[in-house]
DNA sequence: GATTAGGCTTGG
């Protein structure tokens, strides 16, 4: 950032607008305050199977074909929505919306890709749309798909928001009832219906009932399950026992060579339907084993939870049989104890100092111990009453943030998982969110081969583990983000108060201000190895990226979340970045260098005749330099006659050098020249006052100096701010000032991150 | 159309 003017001017243009905006949130990332952009977005829900509303000059293009870099222009994409996620309030009053389409066109082509819908977009959808429709969306953006590893869906995502999205309902299949705006379409019989009434239909057999031998179709209530593992054969295998209204409660042991097509179980208590299982006698008692084109769909099993399906099946039936059979199954389990894990799941804040349960967290850090033991650093937002183990992690072992601010810390829970888990959270990231089955409390600290430092032996301690295996459901899950204890637990961590030097703690600045800037890996990585710019940082904000397009055409209020590169950064040396700003006018300025400040004085020293103003008291030093006799100075030397004398000094006639000289032993010195029978300051370019070795300035625009009735003037607290009040001085901040070029397959943008600096220069 | 596993902890 060196120093041109037009660079200053774009600088001050910028600046008030992206001061508000841009919070330096460490280099990672940004936080981009603005809402989004509320435009009304008409949603065509009374279609009538044949797309007519859409308009002719749109272009259909397959899901298949759709990438980062094609021209959305005028183009359309068609599917039929295979799932749709719950609406989210991600902060008051911005929503989104998340949905599968697959095309559908293609019966060959299961390609399926998620769409996500912001704002009123995302409220319309959430009551028009349901599962089964088809829907064509216009006025979309391409995004790259943060999920694509974790659905295997597209690798890219639709996102539709501002005036430009539109989604025309054109069929559906599967009517709801309960929806009012629904019923007002008429009822279609598209090919759609005919389709899914071709459909065999399954019979599902009850618990009680089940023929050894026979391969049947089941649903049922979870009351234990074990994550997935892999067996010794060629397959994972899932573990589980299920109940239904028969009370009968039958093991089940399912084999799939994929993990995705296990059942996905949340917690006991939730809903799973099988099809085709096979009844076999093992002990004499029933069990079920998967057979031969086996497929599982599970629900959440709280009543009046979301119908959401969690399935890998692309084809995939569900009618309005199977959302009663899901409801009763709800309503008949929540008048039964399920089992003891229906009580175990438990915030930080009622653990027990002894004992197992199932917590629901978010992963902020791990790192490795041992071979066979990672630590998981996680919270849930509220505090463990127990003094928690600290675990001493050496340096470059660890994923994520190494420290979090006082506040935060005092939040997060050191949870260690051993021998399998250990190897499964290896697959975890920072931000994850988490639960962990049949966690153990133990009082008392525990020392891990010297690692761990145990804290004084007062009061309760306690230590989480996750022990090896897999008896009683030991294991970790990552729980989808639309899942509804995800959703509590983002609601927690926004109701706690902001904690602005989270990610960037004065430690952390101070440690990075004084380290070169090569060593610092342009610290765009949260990783501790920062050898380039591509490095990657996660961070545990809740919110969907946008891209930089969508961004750009964003209210400049609100908060976005991107993903992006970086492209290039200014000034390359940290010092570079200190810059002064003016809280008043947002103007943005060098400090100035001292050659410049030295001038300042000694002109004003030359104009200075050491006047005796009536309300101060005035002294004179006469000073003979000895290199010329024939010139002396006097220098002025001025003091409030209410203030104590080492307090503050208004030092007249003195050079830059003097007026340094004597500020290391003055605290407070304002270098000042007269005017006739009055004082005055000099240039505000210069430094106003000279307090605890640092130099102060004010803002020439907005300044009103004073320097009369100074004998009037008491404070009761002596510091900048209010020497610079009483002087008429607008005080300039110290800021760090960096300007990033990001980049995103969409777009660039310059960002200017700001912190304020001042706590730190010393 | 073979095989896997068939819950039930204690320890870093």
């Amino acid at each position: 950032m060196e120093r041109t003017s037009t660079r200053d001017q774009r600088l001050d243009q910028c600046l008030s607008a992206a001061y508000r905006a841009v919070y330096w949130q460490g280099f990672g990332y940004i936080i981009y305050d603005g809402q989004f952009n509320n435009m009304p977005v008409e949603v065509q829900s009374d279609g009538t199977g044949t797309g007519a509303h859409v308009p002719a000059h749109l272009t259909q293009i397959p899901i298949a074909v759709i990438n980062i870099g094609i021209d959305c222009t005028n183009k359309i994409v068609k599917g039929k929505v295979i799932h749709k996620g719950p609406l989210v309030t991600v902060k008051p009053g911005k929503l989104v919306q998340k949905a599968v389409i697959q095309d559908d066109d293609d019966p060959s082509q299961t390609m399926s890709i998620n769409i996500i819908l912001l704002g009123s977009l995302a409220k319309d959808f959430s009551e028009v749309v349901n599962q089964g429709d088809v829907v064509t969306a216009s006025g979309f953006t391409v995004g790259k798909s943060p999920t694509a590893k974790q659905d295997k869906l597209h690798p890219f995502d639709l996102i539709l928001s501002g005036d430009d999205a539109f989604i025309y309902v054109s069929q559906r299949s599967d009517p709801d009832p309960k929806s009012s705006l629904a019923n007002r379409r008429r009822p279609t019989l598209p090919a759609e219906d005919s389709k899914a009434t071709k459909a065999s239909k399954y019979t599902y057999v009850k618990l009680d009932n089940l023929k050894d031998g026979s391969t049947v179709n089941v649903y049922g209530v979870v009351v234990f399950f074990r994550q997935p593992y892999q067996s010794r054969g060629t397959d994972f295998c899932s573990s589980l026992k299920i109940t239904d209204q028969s009370n009968h409660s039958v093991a089940c042991t399912i084999f799939c060579e994929n993990l995705e097509d296990h059942p996905k179980i949340f917690k006991i208590g939730d809903i799973i339907r099988m099809h085709r299982v096979k009844v076999k006698s093992y002990n004499n008692s029933v069990t079920l084993v998967s057979t031969f084109g086996f497929s599982v769909v599970t629900f959440d099993g709280s009543v009046g939870g979301a119908l959401e399906p969690r399935t890998s099946s692309k084809s995939f039936s569900f009618t309005e049989e199977d959302r009663q059979t899901v409801e009763e199954l709800r309503s008949w389990a929540a008048g039964h104890v399920l089992g003891p894990s229906v009580l175990s799941a438990v915030p930080l804040s009622d653990v027990q100092l002894t004992g197992y349960f199932d917590l629901t967290c978010q992963l902020l850090a791990k790192a490795t111990i041992q071979n066979n033991c990672t630590l998981l650093r996680v919270w849930d937002g509220t505090k463990c009453p127990h003094t928690l183990l600290e675990v001493i992690v050496e340096p470059g072992c660890t994923e994520g943030p190494t420290s979090f601010s006082k506040a935060k810390e005092s939040l997060i829970a050191n949870v260690l998982v051993y021998d399998n888990h250990a190897e499964f959270a290896k697959q975890l990231k920072p931000g994850d969110f988490l639960r962990i089955y049949n966690l153990r409390a133990i009082p008392g600290s525990i020392k891990v081969s010297g690692l761990t430092s145990s804290k004084p032996v007062e009061g309760d301690h306690v230590t989480l583990n996750l022990h090896g295996g897999t008896s009683y459901g030991k294991g970790i899950r990552v729980l989808p983000e639309d899942n509804p204890d995800v959703q509590k637990l983002k609601r927690v961590f926004e109701s706690l108060p902001k904690d602005e030097e989270d990610d960037l703690s004065d430690s952390n600045l101070i440690e990075i201000w004084g380290t070169p800037p090569e060593s610092l890996g342009v610290t765009v990585g949260g990783k501790e190895e920062c050898s380039g710019v591509r490095t990657e940082r996660s961070c545990s904000h809740q919110m969907l990226p946008v891209t930089l397009a969508q961004l750009k055409q964003s209210h400049p209020d609100g908060s976005h979340h991107v993903r992006v590169q970086l492209r290039s950064f200014e000034p390359r040396r940290l010092y570079q970045a200190l810059k002064l700003f003016c809280n008043k006018c947002s103007s943005l300025q060098d400090i100035p260098d001292d050659e410049l400040v030295a001038g300042i004085f000694s002109e004003a020293s030359q104009r200075s005749r050491a006047c005796r103003p009536p309300d101060l008291l005035s002294g004179q030093v006469n000073l003979h330099e000895e290199s010329s006799v024939s010139q002396s100075r006097v220098l002025g030397i001025h003091l409030c006659p209410n203030l104590i004398v080492k307090d503050l000094m208004f030092l007249e006639g003195s050079t830059l050098e003097e007026t340094r000289l004597i500020a290391a032993e003055y605290q407070n010195i304002v270098p000042v020249t007269s005017s006739g029978d009055h004082l005055a300051l000099l240039d505000l370019s210069a430094p106003f006052l000279f307090r605890d070795r640092r130099r102060y300035y004010g803002c020439k625009q907005c300044s009103e100096t004073v320097l009369r009735n100074l004998s009037s003037v008491s404070m009761e607290v002596m510091d900048e701010k209010m020497i610079a009040n009483t002087l008429g001085v607008e005080l300039l901040q110290f800021v760090f000032v960096m300007k990033l070029e990001l980049q995103d397959a969409t777009d660039t943008l310059d960002v200017f991150l700001m912190k304020h600096a001042l706590h730190t220069l010393s």
